[in-house]
RNA sequence: GCCCGGGUGGUGGAACUGGUAGACACGCAGGACUUAAAAUCCUGUGGCCAUUGCGGCUGUGCGGGUUCAAGUCCCGCCCCGGGUACCA
């Protein structure tokens, strides 16, 4: 074999390990530049190839930004708690532990057959006391800060204490779960345990009573992004809405500065937008609305607060304290049944009929402020309990909701705004709403006249002049349930001594994670770990059941790396000043609103503390494509065991089944192997077309089930890694989904046969010339070098391929091994393939590794061209091509092309009616 | 429903701020080498028509528009993928 890359590949990677070419220290003698992959889960079925995707991507930037003279840290590391390890442990009694050990041996071994740059010195794993030591840290130190709004900081909580003791929480503007007021002298008059009661509620990791995901399949409780639809992520399991006592994280909080600092990230848009959209914020006004007969107010929130003279109605959260409270005696039956109905529904029969308006009068009425209109009071599940105050102001008029509401129980509905252009018109013969806040606003009194925003403005301002309420902000954002009541996580570091929540001493941390005797709830219905002995303090003070939740190790991985093996500290401040935060981040949208959410508040809360010099932990972030599975379908006639080929199928009754798409080559079946695959093939038949059995094939997941799964590991030993890395990239653009085909890798691999060929004569050895390159060569190498350094800024790995092919047919043609030219070749493809990169470098007699050198100047002089090749067309359609100097004027040019025989063929005599002319562009002539 | 992406040959995909549509590959067809096969190399390859030659028409989801010129810009629609689920 010419190219054996088998040999190639083990030697480079043997070469690397024992020369570490990979490691990386702090040197300030060079700029620093951090690539980041995202964080992979090692689950058992290993990676397939479409895993690999960003990591090559990040390989080839990391290496490319090394050749330019960074000092590049791309380190790798394993998510390894969680719940697919936990889920087997269950199944069969192996410690997660063990299970876990394995599929990182695994994953490992694969990473390695590619020819990553990891420096694997500082590999991290979330399941390790000395790497989790440091998220249990962090969670206490959330613990003992508050979020001071009107500094937009945390800060420790004895400066919360020491304004109790002066103001009581009179004055203080902070992020925190409902409390009573009280005044100084009250908090110097409370027991410790009420103040401590008091001070959890202002935590920014705090204990609290609050509705919750629970997973009943998982026997945990889920974090909002982990519900998608009703059912849990990871498993697809139906979730309830459940009230229990959850620790969460206060990452409301940040809800401002985490949108805000969104402007600042080079991200996708649309991976902003989503970040916008959880986050959720929007402005409006709360106001209070008195109810009539009864000194009780109730606070509403709206962002439409020039509407208010439309309010006919208001509507409550079914789950609202208030629903209590305002029901009448003579509605108490009907509302009773209509909140036990709306318990019972489940979560998924909510979305499944969205359509379906229900609701019930409470019998109470409300005075609307503007109008001192009595208007009723219904409670409804459309309106929800945790957002704004669980109250609104109904404008039925103005509002999609609030109209199909009050159509269906017959409300009335007034129109307070005119839409741009129209006249008002009766409500009556109105079939939707005008949501729109563009319009004259009309039946509003003192607003009346104006458009939409001065009226929210001038409205605002006499809300708040009458005392009637206030202009608010709310955001969707909620704070970050952190409880799960599973075994393989980070144990709490927090005790309970009278029912209250302690951390254990920093210097005891970490606190390990015990042995239980099954994975499971105990009798009591406790998490696994209350089946561990002797799960409390030395003084006997029982530790927290509950476990963190994935998240937890993922939100600040990326400071560990920078400082894998510190003991004193998540990161020493000298290594976090030099490696800052993640210059690159590549990974998938999976991520949007968790991780990419968490980190971001994780990272902020750190910087408040002035652990982390940066307020934001991942500057560019791209977002690969999802690998989709390319299937392949055979065709069963009915009833029998004959399969008949693709073409043939429609003369046929057949069923579609799938077939492993790793005996099948083109679509083309392997017969053989089709007959080995399965004992039930064995003696199968087949109506073949041309001899040939071929395949049906179609889009979809890669998945076992849909037998489309490849596995990199059996690419790299009949391609070679180089060949696999080339290929991920030649499949399209890295942010764009795609279908994995192995069919086309054959091209690739012919490219590196002919790459080879370059520098080998036709014996196989060496054959390097040190004659003086060409002009056309050397045009050839620096053409290659521009538009491989630009397509590697541009994250335009697919193109960059293609570059390197048409290089490489160049030379062929010239039938060029120039050293000149080789040489810098070597250079600008190793990035993408740095095993033969390697190998074609030392047989140009280089001891040292290729990544030590410096990526190929360019130079423009080699790209200036002479002529241009100028596309004349007739009335847009070009029609040929003609070679003229460059630089010319208009006239010239004019008089060249129309001297032209071809002009004056296309011409048919006669004269144009306009000649535009782009010089070095094209020439349109007009007829 | 709302908010983002995206529709280009048989397939994956190229085409910078409007300027030669289909680069580069796969596949397919034909040919060379070979006893044969593999490998390798050469030629052709969007569609239709013409093929004795030049060539002609048409073509980037559909319909319209702007322009000397539109895959690219504007308006209206259709389809696919992702996000979201009553957030007032």
């Amino acid at each position: 074999m010419e190219y054996n890359f088998n040999e190639i590949e083990k030697k480079w990677q043997e070469f690397w390990k024992i020369n570490k070419t990979y490691k990386v220290d702090i040197d300030h003698s060079r700029p620093k530049y951090y690539v980041l992959d995202m964080f992979p889960y090692p689950s058992g079925a290993g990676l397939h190839v479409g895993h690999p995707l960003g990591y090559i991507a990040s390989d080839i930037y990391s290496r490319h930004k090394r050749l330019q003279g960074f000092n590049v840290l791309h380190p790798m590391g394993y998510d390894a708690f969680g719940l697919p390890a936990e889920q087997y442990a269950i199944q069969t009694g192996q410690h997660p532990a063990i299970t876990t050990e394995n599929n990182v041996k695994r994953y490992r071994e694969q990473l390695d057959k590619i020819g990553f740059s990891y420096d694997w010195d500082r590999e991290v794993r979330t399941c390790d006391p000395k790497y989790y030591k440091w998220t249990q840290w962090a969670f206490i130190q959330m613990f003992k800060h508050w979020y001071n709004n009107s500094a937009q900081k945390a800060e420790p909580i004895e400066s919360l204490i020491a304004e109790f003791e002066k103001n009581g929480n009179l004055t203080i503007n902070a992020s925190c779960s409902d409390v009573r007021s009280f005044s100084s002298s009250e908090w110097a008059d409370m027991s410790k345990k009420e103040q401590q009661e008091i001070l959890l509620a202002y935590r920014l990791a705090y204990l609290a009573d609050i509705m919750v995901n629970w997973c009943p399949a998982l026997g945990t409780v889920l974090a909002n992004d982990e519900v998608k639809e009703g059912f849990s992520v990871r498993g697809g399991h139906p979730v309830e809405q459940r009230k229990m006592r959850q620790w969460c994280l206060r990452i409301s909080a940040y809800a401002q500065r985490l949108l805000s600092d969104l402007e600042t990230l080079e991200w996708s848009d649309s991976l902003k937008e989503i970040q916008r959209n959880w986050i959720g914020r929007s402005e409006g006004a709360e106001v209070y609305f008195k109810i009539d007969g009864s000194e009780k107010k109730v606070l509403i929130f709206t962002t439409r607060p020039d509407t208010i003279y439309g309010a006919t109605f208001m509507v409550i959260a079914p789950e609202s304290e208030l629903t209590e409270e305002l029901t009448t005696p003579e509605y108490r039956d009907a509302v009773d049944n209509y909140i036990n109905e709306v318990k019972n529904r489940t979560e998924r029969e909510r979305i499944a009929d969205t359509k379906r308006v229900t609701g019930q009068f409470s019998g109470s009425y409300a005075i609307n402020p503007f109008t001192n209109e009595r208007i009723p009071i219904w409670i409804s599940e459309y309106v929800l309990a945790g957002y704004g105050t669980g109250a609104i102001m109904a404008v039925p008029a103005h509002d999609s909701r609030d109209f199909v509401f009050a159509r269906t129980f017959e409300l009335p509905v007034i129109q307070t705004v005119i839409k741009p252009g129209e006249e008002q018109s009766s409500t009556a013969s109105w079939h939707e709403s005008y949501d729109a806040k563009d319009g004259v606003v009309i039946n509003s009194g003192v607003i009346n006249g104006l458009d939409v925003k001065e009226a929210i403005s001038k409205i605002n301002d006499i809300i708040e002049s009458r005392g009637l309420g206030s202009r608010k902000v709310n955001f969707r954002l909620r704070d970050a349930i952190f409880s799960r009541q599973r075994y393989w996580g980070e144990p709490f570091p927090i005790f309970y001594k009278d029912g209250l929540p302690y951390p254990i001493d920093e210097n005891k941390l970490p606190l390990e994670l015990p042995e239980v005797d099954a994975y499971l709830p105990t009798e009591k219905g406790e998490p696994p770990l209350g089946r561990a002995k002797n799960w409390h303090t030395p003084e006997g003070y029982q530790y927290e059941m509950s476990t963190m939740p994935g998240f937890a190790g993922s939100s600040a991985y990326y400071h560990r790396y920078m400082d894998p093996h510190n003991d004193k500290g998540l990161v020493s401040k000298e290594t976090n000043e030099y490696w800052e935060n993640v210059d690159l981040y590549i990974g998938g949208t999976e991520h949007a609103v968790g991780h990419l959410v968490y980190s971001r508040f994780w990272n902020k809360f750190l910087f408040d503390l002035g652990y982390v010099c940066k307020n934001e932990p991942f500057k560019k972030l791209v977002n690969q494509g999802m690998i989709q599975g390319r299937s392949n379908f055979i065709y069963r006639v009915k009833n029998t065991n004959t399969y008949v080929s693709y073409n043939l199928r429609e003369q046929y009754e057949y069923t579609q089944i799938h077939v492993d798409v790793n005996i099948v080559d083109n679509d083309m079946l392997d017969i053989e192997k089709f007959r080995e695959w399965r004992p039930e093939f064995k003696d199968a038949n087949f109506i073949l077309e041309n001899g040939k059995y071929i395949c049906g094939w179609a889009v979809e997941k890669m998945s076992k089930s849909m037998w489309n799964v490849v596995n990199p590991d059996l690419i790299v030993e009949k391609y070679g890694a180089d060949t696999l890395r080339m290929y991920e990239m030649f499949l399209g653009p890295l942010e764009q989904s795609k279908p994995w085909d192995t069919n086309g890798i054959d091209g690739v691999h012919k490219f590196f046969r002919r790459l080879w060929r370059l520098y080998h004569d036709k014996n196989n050895q060496p054959e390097i010339s040190d004659e003086a390159p060409s002009k056309e060569e050397l045009k050839v190498l620096h053409k290659t070098i521009k538009k491989v350094s630009d397509d590697i800024e541009k994250f335009s790995f697919n193109t960059g391929v293609s570059t390197f092919m048409v290089c490489v047919n160049e030379l062929t043609d010239l039938k060029c091994n120039k050293r000149a030219i080789l040489e810098p070749l070597s250079i600008i493809i190793a990035p993408y393939a740095p095993h033969i990169a390697e190998e074609l470098w030392s047989l140009l007699g280089h001891k040292q590794t290729i990544f030590d050198t410096k990526w190929p100047e360019l130079r423009n002089e080699y790209l200036v061209e002479s002529t241009f090749t100028c596309p004349v067309s007739f009335n847009g359609k070009t029609r040929f091509t003609l070679d003229i100097p460059l630089n010319l004027s208009q006239a010239d040019i004019e008089k060249i092309i129309l001297s032209n025989e071809s002009t004056l063929k296309y011409l048919e005599g006669k004269q144009p009616r306009k000649i535009i002319i782009v010089p070095n562009k094209i020439v349109n002539i007009v007829l």
